[in-house]
DNA sequence: GTGAAAGCGCTAACAA
DNA sequence: TTGTTAGCGCTTTCAC
């Protein structure tokens, strides 16, 4: 392995000081034609490549930001990854990605990493600890954008949002639209604002239809796979279950639905039910998945508009953080019907033994 | 924004030399314990965190390393991505995320800025084209494993690979097994070498079965989500159609599933469909889906430690480049089912209208 | 054990 | 228009 070819060396080919070699390939300052000529032909011929970190730390700044997300393996997260990759491409910024899987101990970690590394600016969905390291980050002089999650720890950082009240309202309505009247919900952590916001939707939808609220069909679980089978279980057990259930995001939909058929329960027979996020095997289920869809590639397009903007214009006021929300959308397919006309176990205790559907 | 705090600084404020510090930083060579405890007394106070550009300058070195895919948004890509993640972390590295979208072009622009940033090595799924800056990149001291597409050009490159052939046969073996004589493929592009092993395994295993290559029956598409929905229409149009469909990978597959539905052909009833790679929704459609999965935390596991061991050992003899294989496995759910004695138009030709399964 | 100083590869004053 | 040079922040010889 032969040592690496430094613009020195270029300067030395081409017959010209390194400052002009430079100038020649940042279009920096003046170089006549002739001289960039011959730089661009030394380039070439000795397969020259800047070295990143030697402007990095003369120019201090690297081009590259964090995207710190749960977990790629979310579809969630990946298309919001896919939709940051390539905005970020566009304006010449690379991204590290950082797993934090909802850890706050692993997110330390990784934002301890991404500021050593100097990172321009971090794009990220936040656990909504380590508020310490977060100041720090911005203290450096990181720019940070809040994508999903807002953290009250933060009030000064930009955010793109999705309205989650909306969405949760929007979801719960459609339900009581159809004639439900017993609607549970999985819920997701509160400590999120995204599980507040569509726990607070759900509310408010109830209350509009003046429903009553019953503490037993607000189960909480994690927003991770598997985690809320016993709570779709409980759901089940219930004296007056459900005749519809609200998952609030992708996984815990997938738990559902997962629950669900393992119980042999019928989907929109017996139980309707409502995803939070469109995800492409939401059409394939059967019943295909009506969801709350998210305008996910969107999201991340608008975080890294936000950050470049912070990145050029580096002493644009801070005060208040700006906020962009965006908008869920309903998308109907086959998983929610109207109930029968009472909970079935009603039907049997008054009715007797009752064909099920 | 306050000028961020350097070496310097905290050698001053501890009272030693910058030597000193790094020393006590780095844990080499020799340092008191008095200065020790007052160098890390110093950092706290200080907020003082080590600046990788100059690290990296000075040490030709950036504990960081490129992972080149087509797309995050495959669930494919995402699980390999995860097992990237968590394993590089172990060991100190961290993770470019390149997605070139099986476009040459995206991937040569990321090869340039992986090489410009000097990142230590590159995990990559390669699109085969670029021959040139693959070798380029090695011949800068890029460490280079390749991880589930082996290509040509790099056959002194480390590779982690599937065992393509293996599962195309068993996907077809299984097929053939249960009676289908005529076994629709949906192949991916031959380009790779996922496509061509896969393909191979489908002849070989038709071969062994004593069944005739009907090259009707071999359609190409790119592994892209919704590529093929005209291979599946050209499949079902066929004068003698199919009685079981081999998808080569999950787009694909998900692709299959959703032109089958849409057409309104039952699975397995009238169609057999076999599936490559596992994905968390193929246990939640109707039916479920006979997969071929591969480990891919393994091969993502794999691929660090490979690149690890190059890292740490930089003058191991390349020479071959070393091959892991790992083997796929057959999940058998509802997809597939024997076939019906003669395709349904036969009988339809033979009998009148027959009630459709 | 500790510190002074050279230098990693690059950019941007500043001088010519 | 071009070249010289002083760092950017760090590690590591090499004297002491």
């Amino acid at each position: 392995m032969k040592k690496s070819v430094t613009i020195r060396d270029v300067a030395l080919r081409a017959g010209v000081s390194i400052a002009a070699v430079s100038r020649a390939l940042n279009q920096s300052g003046y170089v006549s034609n002739e001289i960039k000529q011959r730089v661009h032909e030394a380039v070439r011929e000795l397969h020259y490549r800047p070295h990143d970190s030697a402007r990095g730390l003369k120019l201090q700044r690297t081009n590259t930001i964090g995207l710190v997300i749960a977990d790629i393996t979310n579809p969630f997260y990946a298309e919001l990854a896919a939709g940051v990759l390539s905005s970020a491409k566009k304006w010449g910024y690379y991204v590290i990605l950082a797993a934090m899987d909802e850890d706050p101990a692993q997110e330390a970690e990784y934002l301890n990493v991404l500021m050593e590394k100097r990172v321009d600016g971090i794009l990220a969905v936040a656990t909504g600890q380590n508020a310490h390291l977060w100041r720090e980050a911005i203290d450096l002089g990181i720019k940070v954008v809040l994508v999903d999650r807002k953290i009250a720890s933060l009030p000064d950082a930009d955010v793109v949002l999705l309205d989650n009240v909306k969405g949760g309202y929007d979801a719960t309505a459609y339900l009581t639209a159809l004639g439900h009247r017993r609607i549970g919900i999985m819920s997701g952590p509160l400590s999120t604002t995204t599980g507040q916001g569509r726990l607070q939707g759900y509310y408010k939808a109830l209350e509009d239809a003046s429903l009553p609220i019953d503490p037993e069909l607000v189960q909480m679980v994690s927003f991770k796979r598997k985690s809320g089978i016993q709570a779709v279980d409980h759901l089940l057990a219930l004296r007056k279950p459900p005749t519809a259930i609200f998952a609030t995001n992708n996984l815990i939909g997938e738990t559902a639905m997962f629950a669900l058929r393992a119980r042999g329960v019928s989907v929109p027979g017996t139980i309707s039910l409502i995803m939070f996020d469109d995800v492409p095997w939401a059409s394939l289920t059967m019943p295909s998945l009506t969801v709350i869809a998210q305008p996910i590639s969107l999201l991340g397009n608008h975080a890294v508009e936000q950050l470049v903007q912070r990145l050029q214009h580096p002493d644009l006021p801070i005060s208040e953080g700006r906020t962009i929300m965006l908008e869920p959308e309903l998308i109907v397919r086959e998983s929610c019907a109207p109930p029968l006309p009472l909970p079935i176990t009603e039907i049997e205790r008054q009715a007797g033994p009752y064909p099920s559907s």
